[in-house]
DNA sequence: AATTTCTACAACCGCAATGGT
DNA sequence: TACCATTGCGGTTGTAGAAAT
């Protein structure tokens, strides 16, 4: 008995997404939230298996997303939680708001994994490429390593080795002060344990399906996009034929819904 | 100008985790 | 507790556009 597909294979379209089914898409989550996204094809009219759906809206389509390159100080921010979480793109991406798991990935892969092999750094270890590796200590961030020192489980710091700084060579690509500080933001510890407490509250929770995540505060303003930038955003879309690009569905009833939020 | 190679990133796949019964 | 449905995650692939030849 092989495992049952997540979806029906007939009738299921692949492949990249048209502007009609963006649309679509669109179009019921803002008039109906995340629901159970297995309906949100059938309800939608979307021939589309739901977790492609589900994709599609996290990766592409969430109006709080950012757009273009991350900056320095985002990089540099990942390679520092890389070093202590590993590929855990999601964890990571939950401290970069308005960055999403799978570009945060592919930003990975394509631009910072190839720097830090230029600089002699292994991007698995984070380890000097020249230095002689010894098994136990190949990984600073295995799971949930003796190194590793933020603790999953408890949120707790143990400062198992006094200076991380020994492990975890600081790889700086940015030469604007702001990257002095998001160094001094990187190897603070007790910042970094209360970021990894707050979890649930950061980025991750930032769009909540049609539910405002009015709670959340967000500390640092200048990486966020706030609602109003999203949709000067989706406005700009529209300067540059948002009717072509799919957004028609942004009438009355989605810009209302929009505007509502901006408005807590 | 045509072809090949490279790059970036959207999308898919399979497995793990989670929640409900 | 076991089972099933659903969601979430991370690895990988496919492909469009850019750059090089």
């Amino acid at each position: 008995m092989g495992r049952k597909p997540c979806c029906d294979k007939l009738g299921v379209k692949k492949g990249p997404w048209t502007v009609e089914e963006d649309k679509k898409l669109i179009d019921f989550i803002l008039t109906n939230g995340q629901c159970c996204w297995r309906a949100v094809p059938k309800l939608s009219g979307l021939r589309r298996c739901g977790k492609s759906c589900r994709l599609r809206w996290t990766n592409y389509l969430r109006p709080d997303l950012k757009r273009g390159l991350l900056s320095d100080d985002e990089a540099q921010l990942v390679i520092d939680l890389h070093s202590r979480l590993g590929n855990r793109w999601s964890k990571i991406a939950a401290r970069l708001p308005g960055r999403t798991d799978n570009e945060i990935k592919n930003h990975w892969n394509t631009h910072i994994k190839k720097k830090l092999l230029k600089m002699g750094i292994d991007p698995v270890t984070h380890e000097p490429l020249n230095k002689e590796s010894k098994p136990e200590e190949s990984s600073p961030h295995a799971e949930n390593s003796a190194d590793n020192n933020i603790t999953e489980n408890d949120g707790s710091i143990t400062n198992s080795s006094e200076d991380n700084s020994g492990t975890t060579p600081t790889v700086n690509f940015s030469t604007t002060d702001d990257s002095s500080l998001l160094d001094s933001i990187c190897n603070d510890e007790t910042l970094l344990a209360s970021l990894w407490l707050d979890e649930p509250a950061l980025a991750d929770a930032s769009w909540n399906g049609a539910t405002p995540a009015t709670e959340t505060c967000y500390s640092n303003e200048s990486s966020l996009p706030s609602w109003e930038d999203n949709i000067a955003w989706l406005l700009d879309c529209q300067d540059f034929g948002i009717h072509d690009f799919g957004f028609d569905c942004l009438n009355d009833n989605g810009f209302n819904t929009m505007n509502m939020f901006t408005k807590q």
